[in-house]
DNA sequence: AAAACTTGTAGTCATGTTGACTATAAGAAT
DNA sequence: ATTCTTATAGTCAACATGACTACAAGTTTT
């Protein structure tokens, strides 16, 4: 078996094992897609997804947890196992099979600490986003399509807004996942159906226009849908 | 790293990596399962998924296939990566981690041919399946989960069916793998609006009623639906 | 041969949902 | 005061849905 340095847990790691996250942000109607610069390695300099080695005692879905943190230092986010990617040739050099996640977070909830093997994290709009390493391009695409899907029958695209949020913001962040154009009282109609969304006795402010009712989740109704799923189709 | 005895590319494998697959099938109106019994190692003589190791320069897809194929004899069937399981203890002695696929096939095309390390292999209804070894219960779960929703947004359950089929049996497929009961005009009409089905100039023989119409695909719109998606909610 | 039975297939109807659109409200900026 | 922007309410025709009824085309029973 070919081998080659890695400062992380040498003795330890699962070494035909990786695991590599696209973690999606919303910001100013866009959708971002958090890339790290890393510090060393056959890429160096480089924009890629955030990713690495999975410990020989540890979980997939901790380890995920874990290097997200010590890359990004995003710590708290709704993430989720995608698949694996297991092409002969995705990795020069040795075998290395990668498992994909995605994450969903709030940028503006935290502040970006490139850490360990990253010299520097940033969030990108995703269509500027091109040339990554690897297949992290087929995976970046393959975690779109998942999202693009799973927001119409899963309320999962909700993680990426803040806690209060106006009607506008929450069509817009559909709109940028889905790359769609959507009627604005029909949406409302819509939405307002599924009893999701909770009126705060409280308006937007800062804004030079009609200022629009701001809205949080009913958390019941919320687990209620994530557990039955529901059709969320345009 | 712990070491074990096995005997299928004892040194070329990747030593923490497996695949499972649940195979589905469709007979007598009922949802079916493949399961193998295998024939050497810490679980001889159980039923559990069909599954083994990959080899280190093989793709993982491949790989599937191959052990699919060795095990239990079926060859062509629709094949898809569920995820990959990464707790810790799945699996006893050393660190497993498994890569989950699911397959659709259609059990009267093929004549079940255990090889390999299995010494037998069988159908099972679905609904009778417990006590299956490691997390392959966890991992069926998982698959069916994966199905019923696949099923209302793509047309692969017609993978499990034969050529030529009735409107029936098409109904009773859905009614199987959704626990489902569905009215049957209803049924025939939204089906037939998607344009997917084309009427033999055939009916069925051999059933002591009145004999059904046997439709097929329109294998054009077949894969315009697959690739757009759609949506098929009851 | 007629009646009963089983499944297939067509059609009805009230209700609800959708997409396209109009209208008005509530502010801020000029 | 007028204009601009966004918020929010409501209308309407077209379509889809779920619950049924009715009838057709065969087999089996009597």
């Amino acid at each position: 078996m070919a081998t080659e340095n890695h400062n992380i847990f040498t003795s330890e790691i699962i070494d035909a094992l990786s695991i590599d996250c696209t973690i999606f942000g919303f910001q100013e109607s866009r959708l971002k897609v958090l890339l790290v610069k890393h510090a060393e390695g056959i890429i160096k300099n480089q924009w890629a997804l955030p990713g690495g080695w999975v410990a020989y005692n540890e979980d997939i879905h901790v380890a995920a947890y874990r290097l997200l943190k010590d890359l990004t230092g995003v710590k708290e986010l709704y993430l989720e196992q995608l698949k694996a990617f297991g092409e002969v040739d995705r990795y020069p050099k040795k075998r290395v099979i990668t498992i994909a996640y995605y994450a969903l977070t709030r940028p503006e909830n935290y502040q970006l600490i490139p850490g360990f093997t990253a010299s520097d994290a940033r969030w990108f709009n995703i269509e500027d986003i091109a040339n990554l390493p690897y297949d992290h391009g087929q995976i970046l695409d393959f975690s779109w399509r998942r999202l693009k899907r799973k927001v119409k029958y899963a309320p999962i695209g909700f993680n990426l807004l803040p806690e209060k949020f106006t009607l506008l913001q929450l069509q817009e962040l559909y709109e940028a996942i889905l790359e769609i154009r959507l009627d604005k009282p029909n949406f409302r109609r819509k939405i307002m159906k599924m009893n999701l969304l909770v009126p705060c006795d409280e308006k937007q402010i800062g804004v030079s226009h009609r200022a629009a009712n701001l809205y949080h989740f009913d958390m019941q109704v919320y687990d209620k849908l994530t557990e039955d799923g529901f059709i969320f189709e345009f």
